[in-house]
DNA sequence: TATGAACCTTCCAGCAACTGGAAGGTCAAG
DNA sequence: CTTGACCTTCCAGTTGCTGGAAGGTTCATA
């Protein structure tokens, strides 16, 4: 497929798409009219790339995730431990986002509406973890 | 405090502390030698965009979620309206987060140590939401 | 009291990760 | 066979930092 309904289905702008292959992300085939040619494999990456990068996740890191993909060797420790690790990073990343949210509604429910100048959502904010 | 402690006690590093000075998204007091002085309602506000950053959200979009924070006029419909598109979101993130924990340990679990090509991980990543 | 380490300041340059626009080639429909 | 929506490359600009130079401040120790 073309790399507008790559777009499309990925989530990600064309010029990122591109972006992504000028940095070695992805490789896809080319037409014989100089067309770029993704496969579903390759929307499949984009995809992921496009989520986790929304997610916090540096460029480098994703290719570290798509690496453990790619990687014939899965059974080294050094694949095991960089999914450890993100699978720490990600925890974390969720409890903050579940605080975040907590906070959030608080000031919704709580705080909307009244004069208090002294609604608390900082000090909750950055509180915990 | 100085820069250094309101650096250590938010997570940022001081360069970070600086650049946020300087787009407006805090504004400590200055000491008589020069020295930036922080309060304790700053670091608050440093530790929240450490913790939103990491987790996806633009400059612009901090520099909202701080303003529902400092907005008197929290009756707004506006700011309930930004609180509760960020609500969506982020309950988005924690969704994907949480797929992409379970993808990881799928992989490191069920793929270690073969020698399979075909683990349909990035089948997996590009699934769901 | 002085001197050195460890702070702090501003300013400017560079990097990461896009993003927009120009200039031009390709393709399918009418 | 042209019009419009694609696609291509290339280059410049933006965002969000990040590093380094050049210099001022503070504080402990000699």
């Amino acid at each position: 497929m073309n790399i507008g309904e790559a777009s499309e289905r990925s989530g990600l702008p064309s010029k990122t798409i591109r972006y992504y292959e000028d940095i070695g992300l992805i490789r896809p085939e080319r037409g014989g009219n100089g067309y770029r040619d993704y496969a579903a494999t390759d929307v499949h990456k984009l995809r992921f790339l496009q989520r986790s990068r929304g997610l916090g996740f540096s460029v480098e890191e994703c290719r570290q995730l798509l690496a453990l993909y790619e990687d014939k060797d899965r059974a080294s420790a050094d694949v095991r431990d960089i999914a450890q690790t993100k699978l720490t990073e990600i925890d974390r990343k969720i409890r903050e986002l579940t605080e975040l949210r907590r906070t959030l509604e608080h000031l919704v429910l709580a705080c909307h509406g009244n004069d208090r100048p002294d609604c608390p959502i900082l000090e909750e904010l950055s509180d915990g973890a």
